[in-house]
Order: C-alpha cells, then sequence, then structure tokens
DNA sequence: CTCTAAAGCGACCTCTTGTCGCATTATAGC
DNA sequence: GCTATAATGCGACAAGAGGTCGCTTTAGAG
C-alpha cells in the first residue's frame, strides 16, 4: 500500500498535520513573545513558511487558530510543566513559576489576561488553565470545586509577574505559600462548595 | 477682562478642558463595556461628540488617550472606591470587589489585563492600581515595600472575576482573606524586604 | 498517467490607526 | 464691532491588519 508509511499513519495526514504544526509551532512562538495583539497571520504565514491564505483555509479566524495551538499544546506540556503537583501547595506554585518561563506558558498566560477581549479563545484557554491546575481535562468550564488555595497561589503569581513585574523566585513561593494556608480540608464545614452558595449580596 | 469667568478660570481653558473630558469620559465607558482592542478612536469621537482628527491632535496614539483617560480618573475615585483599607485584608478585598464593579474600576482592570500588550499603558495602569492599593501616588513603579497578602488577596480576586468567571461574594472574600493570613508584622524577619532579595534561582 | 485534495498565489474588500491641509468657529485683544 | 489666533471640524489619504475569492500548481492515490 503505497498511501501508508512504516507507522500506519497515511503519508496524506502526515503532510497535513505538518502543515498545520508548522503554523500551530509559530503562532504559539509569536504569541509568547509578542501577545496576542502584536503579531499578525502574515507573520505567522512568514516564520511558518505558509502563504497566509492558506492559514484562514483551514481556520476561520486568528482567534481559531491560536485556540488550536493552545488546545493542541497543552495536553502534551504537563509532564515538563504542572503534572502531579499532589496537592501541595508550594508544589502548584514552583510548578506554575517554571510553567510561565516556557514558551508554551507564556503563550497561555498572554491568552490569559487577553481572555475578557477575545470570546473565541476564552474556552480554549480557560480549560487549559484550569486542566493544568489539576482539573478535569474536558470539561467545558471551570471546575467549581477546585480549592479556593490553588486558585488563590495561581492568581497571586499571575498578579506577581504582570502587574508587580517581579520575579517569581523559590523565596517569593515559600512566603506566599505559607502566607496561604489550605483551608481545604478542615475549614471545608465553614464555607463548604464555596463556588456553589448561593450568590449572598451580588450587587453590592 | 473678557476671557476669565467667575470662577477665575480662562474660557478657553474651560473649553479645552470640556473637550479633553469628553473623549476621556468616552473611552473610558467605552473600555469599561468592551476591552481595549475591542473599540476604536473612531466609536470615541462618536460617543464624544468630537472629529477622529481631533483626537489625535491632542493626544499621539489611542494608547496615549486611553493613558491619559485612567490617569485623570483615578485620583478622584478612591474616594468612592478603595480609599482607607487601614490595613485590614477584608475592607480591601470589599473595596476591590466594589471598584472593579463600577466603569472606572471595569477600565482599570481590562488595562491591567492588558499590560504585557500595551507598553504605554503600563506605567499609567499600573501607577492607578497601585495607588488604590494604597501605595504612594506618584511613584514611577510599584512600590516593592507592600506586603505580599495584599498584592495575593488582589491576584486572588482578578483571578477569580476574569478566569474562574466567578461572582466575588461576600462570602468569597470572608474565606480568602481567613486564608491568606497578614503575615507582614510578625514574618518580617524571616523574609524581610521580599521584593529587594536578591534573586536565588531566577531561570527556574 | 490521470484524478483529486491540499496548498500556493495574488487580487480584493473592509476596518483601524495615524497624518495632512484646509475651512470654520470661538476666544482674545483692541 | 474688527481682526489675529488658537482650537476644532472636516474630508482625503496612506499603511497595515483581518478576512475572502478564484485560479493555478503540486504532491499523493489509484
Amino acid at each position: 500500500m503505497a498511501g501508508v508509511d512504516a507507522t500506519g499513519v497515511p503519508k496524506l495526514r502526515r503532510r497535513r498535520d505538518a502543515f498545520a504544526n508548522a503554523a500551530r509551532q509559530a503562532a504559539l512562538a509569536l504569541l509568547a513573545e509578542r501577545g496576542y495583539a502584536n503579531f499578525s497571520l502574515a507573520d505567522v504565514a512568514v516564520a511558518a513558511g505558509i502563504h497566509r491564505a492558506s492559514l484562514y483555509r483551514r481556520w476561520p479566524t486568528k482567534s481559531a487558530l491560536v485556540a488550536d495551538a493552545i488546545t493542541t499544546a497543552i495536553p502534551v506540556s504537563p509532564g515538563d510543566a504542572l503534572s502531579a503537583h499532589g496537592g501541595r501547595l508550594e508544589e502548584l506554585g514552583r510548578a506554575l513559576a517554571r510553567f510561565i518561563e516556557t514558551p508554551v506558558g507564556r503563550a497561555v498566560v498572554r491568552l490569559l489576561l487577553a481572555l475578557p477581549d477575545d470570546v473565541e479563545i476564552e474556552a480554549a484557554t480557560r480549560n487549559a488553565w484550569t486542566e493544568l491546575m489539576g482539573g478535569a481535562p474536558g470539561e467545558s468550564g471551570v471546575d467549581p470545586e477546585l480549592p479556593l488555595a490553588q486558585f488563590t497561589v495561581a492568581g497571586a503569581i499571575l498578579h506577581r509577574v504582570f502587574v508587580e513585574r517581579q520575579s517569581v523566585t523559590d523565596r517569593y513561593i515559600a512566603a506566599l505559600v505559607k502566607s496561604v494556608q489550605p483551608l481545604d480540608t478542615d475549614t471545608v464545614e465553614t464555607t463548604p462548595n464555596l463556588a456553589v452558595i448561593p450568590p449572598d449580596n451580588q450587587g453590592n
């Protein structure tokens, strides 16, 4: 059978994948480097050695390409990023700090910050982030059961990096984690299922 | 003296200010509503009843106008927003939650998230945010002395709103604050002047 | 060697940022 | 009231980005 190579994968599909992956990789790199608003599909096309119109033939919009790139990249990387932190906050903190230094991590965080501006990348980015945090991979929304402390640590680190513009050192993480005590197990009685509690005074 | 009204303010300047304020207000409203990337200066011009080119005559770029709008708006609003939280974390949390519901607050947070994408807005937005947090008003960078706990609370709330997409209820704030204990006073010996500490292992 | 899917290619449209020159209006000084 | 002058209104323009279309070329499949 001529159309199938040794691995049993059709050559045609291999070619398609090579094309798509080049685009995804270029998009990811540019995203990490410049941020979503600061690169064009023309840049992606050049970096990937692809004609611009061909990008639009596969992905309907810039957002779609980026979302696809993130979604494709994330399931691959937890190994060298967050993986299993076993509920230990300090592990999570260190893993997060390492992760946002990687190209993919930078890209994800960039998108995370761009969330409210672009509806199309919402789902993909939030899923990726939550998955990294230990949530269920395929779910559409954020798992409301994820512990308060984990999100608090994540929020603090993002704030540290992007607002305070300070580096996330091991010493910082240690202090942060010492400050944020995991109340999840023993305080669950006083504030059970935080996100499911009926809203008390929403509008102020 | 014809060019001066009862208050002693020259009419010319009053006219100039009215023009500029209309633009700033329109920009702020659009920013809060749609986010920085999703409105154009043409929209601002229409909303403010101003010709588009006249905007460019006063502000060199869209970023400049938005930065100016934020800078102008912030010193006015702490009264109804963060004001004095007296170091109490829960007060800060509640004030933050209220603030980001106001138009100006939404605008600031939108810019805050857009920080890494637009260099021109960096200083203005970060100053505004830090000032709201209780930092010194006029300083250029973020005050490295600001307590860890405050930034942690701020980061957690931003994460809650924009990533988790959960509402910041009073109950959430209570749990968050209970979780984040202010170690500033008694732990300062073990991790003194956190941000000034020489970086230990930056690149990993 | 032909058929076909996928990619290359260039033209085109629309919107947005930013600029320019000129006409118009409102204020300032007389 | 009359005239300088500053500020704004106004329309045209260029460049770059997102997105679309029709046609050609190439590379697998049979």
